[in-house]
DNA sequence: ACCTGAACACCGTTCAAGT
DNA sequence: ACCTGAACACCGTTCAAGT
C-alpha cells in the first residue's frame, strides 16, 4: 500500500529495522563490529540517519538487548501455551502469568502438582538456547539499562512459576537473585571458552604445574576420562544444567524449610 | 643508588606502574576513563611510551585483571594463614594447597572434621570484598584472557577445599562450573544497581503495571516491609550469602549423593 | 518527517626516530 | 633499553543544512 514504484531501496527506516540489521551484524562479525558507521553502511545509509532513530549508542546497544530478551520470551511463551496441561490462555503475553495462589509469607500451597522446579528449568533452558545463538547478547544484558519491556515480562513469568510453586514474595525474590543470570539462560565463566586464550592457560599453567597440584590432578583425572582433551574440555551445557539443578534443588530445600 | 640528582619525576617505567596506575584510575574515575592516553597522563608520560611495557589495550586489561586477583589472593591466604587451626604453613602460596585427602571418585572422606563449606565461604567472601572496592573489575574478569597466575592460584585454592571436603575431582569440576563467578566472589546481576536505569525502569513498570501482576506485587509486598524503597531496594550483600548458600547446600547434597 | 555532509574530539596503534 | 613525535585509521557525536 505504499506508494509502489521502486520498492526495493526505499524502505524507510525504523527502530525495528535498525535492531534487526544490528542484530545481524554482531551475530555474523561480533559485538566488536557493531559500529553505528557499519550499522548505516549494512543499511545503505548514512550513519547520521541512525540518530533519527536511536538517541545514542547506548540505546542502541538497549535496544538490541531488548530485542534479543523479545526473541526469548516468544519462545518460552509459545512452548509453555502448548505445554500448559492445566492452564487455558494461550499465545497472549499475560499467559506467563497464570497463576494465582501464591499469596504472602508462608501461605498453603494450594496448587500441589504443580512442578515449579520443571517449569523454571524448561522456561531457562528456552532462554538458553535462543542466547546460544547470540553468544554476544550476554554481554549486553548485563548493561545497566538492559532492563526493558520483554525483561521485566520475562521475570515476571519467573516469579509466577515461583509463586505457584508455593514461594512466598520475599522467598521468591531472594530466589531470583540466586539465580542470577543463569533466570535468564546464561552464567558467566571465568575460563575462555575456546580462545587463544587456551594456548596461553596451558603454557602459564605448565610453567607452574607443580604450584597448582589440585588443578593438575584435575585435569590429569579428567583426561584420562576423556584422552584428547587439555582446557576445552568442558560440555557447556550439561554443567550449564548441573548448576540449575543445584540451585532449583538448594531453593526447594529452603523452600519447604521456611513452611 | 640511581644517578640521584632530580629523584622526583624519574622512577622508570615498569609493568607494575603501569597497572597499579590503571587500577588508581579506575578506581577513580570508572573503567570507561582508563584510557591509553589518560594512563600515560596519569604516569607523567607520552601515551606510546606505554607500548613498550605492554603489547596493547587488552595485555593492559588482563594485567589489571591479574593485579586485582592478586589482591584477593594476598587477602585469602592472609586470612587462611592464620585462621588454620590444623594445617602448619603459612604465608607461602602452597599453603592455599593444604589438603592430601582428596583422591579420585568416592574415595572415603578420612577428614571428617573439616567444614568445606564453611572454608570456602570464607574465601568467597573475602574475594566478594576486594571486588567492592574495585566494582569495574568482574567485567575484566569475564574478558576471555583473564586467566593468569593469580586466578590459577585462586581456583587451586578453591578446588583444595572442595577435594579435603571429600569431592571427588569430577564432582570438583561440576562443582566449581556450578559456582561460576560467586566462587571468585561475584555474580552478575541484570538489574541495574543504582543507575538512572531506576528512572526508566519505573516509568517502564509504570506504564505497563498490569501486565506485570507479580512483579507488581512482589514490590508492594516488599515496600510494605520497607517502605521507602522502590527498586533499589536489595541489600546486595544478604543476596549474595543466600545465593552461595544455596549452592553450598546443594553441592553438598549432591556429594552426599554420590558417595 | 526523515536523511545528509562536513567537521570535531577522541580512540588505539604504527613507525621511524631520538637518547 | 627506554621513551618520544608525528601520523593514520577509526570511533561516537554535533550541527546546520538539505528534501
Amino acid at each position: 500500500m505504499t506508494t509502489s514504484s521502486d520498492a526495493r531501496p526505499r524502505t524507510p527506516l525504523s527502530r525495528e529495522r535498525v535492531f534487526a540489521a544490528a542484530v545481524e551484524i554482531a551475530d555474523a562479525e561480533g559485538i566488536g563490529a557493531l559500529t553505528m558507521r557499519a550499522l548505516a553502511e549494512h543499511l545503505g545509509v548514512e550513519a547520521m540517519s541512525l540518530y533519527y532513530h536511536v538517541a545514542n549508542k547506548a540505546a542502541l546497544l538497549d535496544g538490541v538487548a531488548e530485542v534479543v530478551v523479545g526473541e526469548i520470551l516468544a519462545e518460552v511463551l509459545a512452548a509453555e501455551g502448548e505445554g500448559a496441561d492445566d492452564g487455558g490462555e494461550s499465545g497472549d503475553r499475560a499467559a506467563a502469568g497464570s497463576v494465582g495462589s501464591g499469596t504472602g509469607d508462608g501461605g498453603p500451597p494450594s496448587a500441589s502438582a504443580f512442578d515449579w522446579r520443571d517449569a523454571l528449568r524448561r522456561r531457562i533452558l528456552i532462554a538458553r538456547a535462543v542466547l546460544l545463538r547470540h553468544p554476544w547478547a550476554p554481554a549486553l544484558l548485563t548493561r545497566p539499562g538492559a532492563f526493558g519491556p520483554s525483561v521485566a515480562f520475562y521475570f515476571d513469568g519467573v516469579l509466577a512459576i515461583l509463586l505457584r510453586g508455593g514461594f512466598s514474595y520475599d522467598h521468591a525474590h531472594h530466589a531470583m537473585h540466586a539465580l542470577g543470570s543463569r533466570a535468564i539462560g546464561f552464567s558467566q565463566e571465568l575460563f575462555a571458552p575456546d580462545d587463544a586464550a587456551a594456548d596461553v592457560s596451558e603454557e602459564v599453567l605448565a610453567q607452574m604445574a607443580e604450584q597448582l597440584p589440585h588443578l593438575m590432578g584435575m585435569l590429569q583425572a579428567i583426561s584420562h576420562d576423556d584422552p584428547d582433551s587439555n582446557l576445552g574440555w568442558c560440555d557447556d551445557q550439561a554443567e550449564f544444567e548441573f548448576g540449575i539443578d543445584v540451585l532449583l534443588d538448594g531453593l526447594e530445600s529452603a523452600r519447604r524449610r521456611a513452611l
